[in-house]
DNA sequence: ATGCATGAGGT
DNA sequence: CCTCATGCATA
């Protein structure tokens, strides 16, 4: 487990538009954190047919909800997905036409050794005591070490950036920091591309803030935090200074409409869910149909449900 | 703060 | 088709 995969992929930067989409990190590490399913009054035999025992079962549970919503006259029909995108090119400010363009960057960071710190020797991060009343206690502080394991070259680099609880302690800090500064987690996801990192650009607020609350997959935390941390010491470094905000806004573009699954249909999918977590294309247009959804709505939503699943917040017992 | 979605990269 | 990192749109 925890392997440092140091891959240092090729940025590719396109020539106009600030895009950046760099091969991940992705370790394949993944096996470490899971959460343990109730594994109801069925103690089955985890072979053969379990598979459409489940499925009945969940359907059973789940027939109750739609009975009631579907038998009766459900108010509302469940199929409020659609996806509306305007595709009105407007082309108005043809600056970038694209301001909603989607790269994918993909921090690399790496976790090498030395590669955490290369950037950020820090110099000011003796301020970051107290405040976080919850585990900030652990091995928080530093962390500063990384680069030293040359020597010892064995067990790479010391486990404090990969460990949960240092995670955690400096999502912590970063946050009160971060309020303290008084930026928002959107001003800290654009002010990123201001970092002038190789391979990092913006982030958006969600991420900003499900870093900070640990909704992230854990190799996404490790990925992120020295990122971060460099941004918060360059802001509290620069704290007079002014930022720019390039309000690079564009009005008038494709707008993705979220699809709204009704609860009864939620509920179902999560009875579904509980039992068989990765339904086959078959089922997963079955479940589709019995919901009255579509087949792709019903496969991302077991796709986003599993990712959830695999979240960092009290992932395993440490 | 979160739900649903997109896309890259990998099987 | 999946996993993952991310983000737009929204409650």
């Amino acid at each position: 487990m925890m392997s440092m995969n140091s891959k240092q992929p090729h940025f590719a930067m396109h020539p106009t538009l600030p895009e950046h989409k760099y091969p991940s990190l992705h370790s394949s590490s993944e096996a470490i954190r899971r959460a343990c399913l109730p594994t109801p009054p069925l103690q089955s035999n985890l072979f053969a047919s379990l598979d459409e025992t489940l499925l009945a079962r969940a359907e059973a549970l789940a027939a109750v909800d739609i009975a009631v919503s579907q038998g009766k006259s459900h108010p509302f029909k469940p199929d409020a997905t659609y996806h509306t995108m305007n595709s009105v090119p407007c082309t108005s400010t043809s600056t970038v036409p694209l301001a909603h363009h989607h790269h994918h960057h993909h921090h690399h960071q790496a976790l090498e050794p030395g590669d955490l710190l290369d950037h950020i020797s820090s110099p000011s991060l003796a301020l970051m005591a107290g405040a976080g009343g919850a585990g900030a206690a652990g091995g928080g502080g530093g962390a500063h070490d990384a680069a030293v394991v040359g020597a010892a070259g064995l067990a790479s680099i010391c486990d404090s950036d990969t460990d949960p609880r240092e995670l955690e302690a400096f999502a912590e800090r970063f946050k009160q920091r971060r309020i303290k500064l008084g930026v928002t987690q959107a001003d800290v996801g654009s002010a990123l591309a201001n970092l002038k990192i190789p391979g990092v650009g913006s982030l958006s607020q969600s991420t900003i803030c499900r870093f900070e609350s640990l909704t992230l997959s854990h190799n996404n935390m490790i990925a992120l935090k020295p990122i971060l941390q460099a941004w918060l010491e360059e802001a509290e470094g620069a704290q007079r200074e002014k930022m720019n905000k390039p309000e690079l806004f564009n009005g008038g573009e494709k707008k993705r409409k979220r699809t709204s699954i009704a609860a009864p249909e939620k509920r179902s999918l999560e009875a579904y869910f509980a039992v068989q977590p990765r339904p086959s294309s078959e089922k997963i247009a079955a479940i589709a149909e019995k919901l009255d959804l579509k087949k792709n709505v019903v496969r991302v939503w077991f796709c986003n449900q599993r990712q959830k699943q695999k979240r960092m917040k009290f992932s395993a017992t440490y």
